[in-house]
RNA sequence: GACUAUGUAGCUCAACUGGAUAGAGCACCUCACUACGGAUGAGGAGGUUGAGGGUUCGAAUCCUUCCAUGGUCGCCA
């Protein structure tokens, strides 16, 4: 059993025994003890007091009387004003080290001990390049589904990719009309700039048009709805719908170009789905299972034709589900996708939505549909609803060009990287890949770490000079250590020295910081899953890191005074890397050997 | 306007879910050093936790009234 809950159980028996009361173990408040306190653990004392009939400092006492002279794992204790501190048997932790930290899955649930989840994220369109909005999305996603397999959830990875509709259609109509045959080939283009290009010059075209139409005469709504341009665009739209083979034609040939870009900037973001569905083939499906959920009566059709759902009952509003001509909207296509997943992977209990805030009340919506149209699962899944990502200037605007390009970025991280290497010279004797995989590691490492290391659900602030910046709380600072870790272990094996499989000493004060937090990483997970936060791993990592590099700083493990406490700071260094690498991992960050 | 989230050091973020003197990083000041990898460590300064009221042994955290900011309220996606 893990300590915290040990120390729950033991307080309750001993509760009992003193006070003649039988409360739950999960009555008592079990807490790290704060720094500038003795002990190792805290039991807060003044819930307590109304059933021990005593004041809390009295209760105190005989609680920790009791603990001390049970057979657990309390050596002493002492109290500060109803808190009730206790010390920890030093043996215990050193036990520990050897024992349950030693794991190669430490901090890890047996797999398939939880249920499958799926986890979307990514879920662009495919007429614009990835920006910087994506990165967070993508990055927190795919850091949330390695915290669901690591507390034992079978996790399918997967996005939408939102392939069909109007927007799609002006890239190919600017493209037919502008783009001369231009391929990614005879452009030197990336696949997914080149089709934003053409999205962009569509745009510009479509304001000259409306401008032109307003000076004659026309109202803005009217321009806009009469402009060649975007009725070219319905038409296209149109046609792709009744599968007429040039234009289909061609919305392949352009969306296989959008994949082959997006395929790029996914590798080098360091992601991987385990299966694509494409909403030209899901929004039809949606449709089918919207009529047969009007057949039997869930929603409602008026007079025009068109389907709505209810919710009045559950404080929201009628919703529209499919329009009065049959075609479907974006809430026919995501009921049509849910479902077909459902089929798809019958033993899934939920699904996790990653997508902006700004769509939290379409997922309340979805959800309550899918709960409509019978599925169970439907309470159990969530949206995994971030805030944007803003500028100093202000939010990303594509019209005043401040958008951050995620290939752009991503490269410039690299470069930085590689210049603060060089300058470091600790990579003499790695050819040219070797190194290249370094400085995209550590370039990628700040960058993610910067993303995930903030509340999912908050907004953000994105400042690029902060952002390059690779000291203090930041990726590389956590990179840089655990490399000196694994140094001294590379040392210490080329010495032929073995880890040790028992200790002989026990831990002293200095090193409790340490080992409290490696203690902490089963909590940290279980805690990160069921709330599917990753910035709870990503500042158990700094603060384990900054432990690490406190301890590094005043004490030489290699050249350790005795055999014993080097064993010992070699086990901690050693235990020190690999939690670390588990929590990185989960973060979606790899760590270098050298940087 | 209604609903919803957020508001913590100059700036960017934490705070074990109601616990002890609210913690980190950046920036600023001081110090340490042949260094097992200095992309370092130790210290200082910096706070009426947006404001007021309430709940109790105890509040950044819960309730309430305001204030500010973002988001949503399409037969757009």
């Amino acid at each position: 059993m893990r300590l915290d809950p040990l120390l729950q159980s033991a307080a309750a028996t001993a509760f009992e025994r003193c006070f003649g009361s039988a409360l739950a173990p999960d009555q008592f408040s079990v807490q790290m003890t704060r720094k500038e306190f003795t002990g190792d653990r805290t039991i807060v004392c003044f819930p307590l007091a109304r059933h021990s009939k005593a004041a809390p400092d009295a209760t105190a006492e005989r609680l920790g009387e009791a603990l001390v002279s049970g057979d657990g794992p309390v050596t002493g204790f002492n109290v500060v004003k109803g808190f009730l501190n206790l010390e920890i048997e030093a043996s215990y932790w050193s036990e520990w080290l050897t024992g349950e930290a030693a794991g190669t899955d430490y901090g890890h649930k047996p797999s398939g001990s939880a249920p499958r989840v799926m986890v979307e994220y990514s879920s662009p369109n495919t007429n614009k390049p990835l920006h910087l909005g994506h990165l967070r999305n993508n990055f927190l996603g795919h850091s949330v589904s390695r915290i669901l397999e690591a507390a034992g959830h079978s996790v399918t990875k997967v996005q939408i990719v939102n392939d069909r509709g109007i927007h799609i259609c002006k890239s190919m109509v600017a493209w037919r009309k502008f783009g001369q045959g231009e391929t990614p080939e005879s452009a030197g283009m990336k696949g997914d700039k080149l089709v934003g290009k053409y999205y962009v010059a569509f745009d510009q075209a479509f304001k000259k048009e409306t401008a032109h139409l307003i000076e004659a005469g026309r109202s803005k709504e009217q321009a806009e709805k009469e402009a060649p341009l975007i009725l070219e665009a319905q038409e296209t739209l149109r046609l792709w719908e009744q599968g007429d083979a040039e234009t289909v034609g061609l919305w392949k040939t352009m969306n296989s170009w959008v994949y082959a870009g997006f395929e790029d900037t996914y590798r080098t973001m360091g992601v991987e789905f385990d299966k694509l569905y494409y909403e030209s083939d899901t929004y039809l499906t949606g449709r089918d299972r919207v009529l047969e959920g009007l057949k039997r009566g869930v929603f409602e059709q008026t007079d025009d034709g068109a389907v709505w759902v209810d919710l009045t009952e559950d404080g929201l509003d009628r919703k529209l589900l499919l329009r009065g001509d049959g075609t479907a909207v974006y809430m026919t296509q995501d009921i049509g996708t849910a479902l077909l997943r459902f089929q798809d992977f019958p033993d899934l209990d939920r699904q996790v939505y990653t997508v902006g805030n700004e769509q939290e009340y379409h997922f309340k919506v979805l959800f309550l549909v899918l709960g409509k149209l019978g599925f169970p699962q439907a309470e159990r899944c969530h949206h995994l609803s971030y805030g944007m990502v803003e500028l100093p200037e202000g939010k990303m605007k594509s019209r005043e060009g401040t958008v951050v390009d995620a290939d752009d970025l991503m490269a410039e991280m690299f470069g930085i990287a590689r210049e603060i290497a060089q300058e470091a010279g600790k990579l003499e004797g790695l050819d040219d890949e070797a190194q290249r995989e370094v400085f995209e590691r550590v370039g990628l490492s700040a960058l993610k770490y910067f993303l995930l290391k903030v509340d999912p659900k908050k907004n953000m602030m994105f400042d690029p000079k902060a952002s390059i910046d690779f000291y203090g709380n930041t990726g590389p600072f956590i990179l840089f250590n655990y490399v000196r870790g694994r140094s001294i272990l590379r040392r210490a094996h080329d010495e032929g020295l073995a880890l040790p499989t028992s200790l002989t000493t026990v831990p002293g004060p200095e090193e409790m910081e340490l080992i409290g937090c490696l203690h902490s990483l089963p909590d940290v997970i279980s805690e990160a899953a069921s709330t599917y936060n990753p910035s709870l791993v990503a500042n158990w990592c700094y603060d384990l890191t900054k432990a690490f590099s406190s301890y590094y700083q005043e004490h030489p493990i290699l050249a350790a005074e005795d055999e014993p406490t080097r064993d010992f700071r070699l086990a901690l260094t050693e235990r020190f890397t690999r939690s670390l690498n588990t929590g990185m991992h989960l973060l979606g960050i790899a760590l270098p050997e050298r940087m």
